[in-house]
DNA sequence: TCACGCGGGAGAGATA
DNA sequence: ATATCTCTCCCGCGTG
């Protein structure tokens, strides 16, 4: 088995660590720019798979921006800080990607389930839901066993980040219009 | 009243 | 040693 990226690796270290080093010179003028209303098009770009939203991607230069999204569609979803690590070893699966890999499955399907996929909002399933947060646990290799409740605690901080909303309404949750469609590109590349 | 889902503070663990 | 990120745990509140 693989447990390292291909020979591109080492230039896509490379991008990653400008573009890190592009966000750090441009912090605050980034941050100015941030329009953190969930409205439509309001984070465009910013949620680059496990990307943090704090760096923006049209705040980059285009040919970079470009680049880092083809090197985002790395199957594991490596973060700019995690992906020298990655390398070396297999890097944890976050939250909402393990989530997607579950809608995109369709024996867990009563388990949670896209209610408009093409929106990106999903819905748990409220007799079923423990059953995807005890995967979930055991994923991470969780000691204690895992919870919606705990589950879903997680997902609400990725209110703050920009990647999944709450929707009003039970058990329910979004994508962001960003996240969903890299993710779906991810989950692309991973087939 | 009770069960359930949600929101938020605090802290743990991994990593840079 | 310190800062940051991403959860995880726990408690309280609102709703039906």
């Amino acid at each position: 088995m693989m447990d390292s990226y291909p020979d591109t690796h080492s230039d896509l270290e490379v991008i990653l660590e400008f573009l890190e080093e592009y966000y750090r010179q441009n912090a605050g003028e980034i941050a100015s720019k941030v329009n953190w209303t969930t409205g439509e098009g309001s984070c465009d770009q910013h949620c680059m798979c496990n990307e943090p939203p704090r760096l923006l991607a049209h705040d980059a230069p285009q040919s970079l921006s470009q680049n880092t999204t083809a090197l985002l569609s790395e199957p594991n979803f490596v973060s700019t800080r995690q992906a020298s690590k990655a390398a070396g070893r297999g890097r944890k699966v976050r939250l909402f990607h393990f989530l997607f890999e579950m809608l995109e499955d369709p024996n867990m399907a009563h388990c949670v389930s896209w209610v408009p996929a093409a929106a990106g909002v999903f819905r748990f399933s409220s007799t079923n839901k423990d059953e995807v947060a005890a995967l979930w646990g055991q994923r991470k290799g969780n000691k204690r066993p895992m919870t919606y409740q705990k589950m879903s605690r997680a997902l609400r901080n990725y209110a703050r980040s920009g990647e999944i909303f709450k929707v009003k309404k039970k058990l329910t949750y979004q994508f962001s219009r960003d996240t969903l469609t890299l993710l779906q590109r991810c989950h692309k590349g991973d087939m």
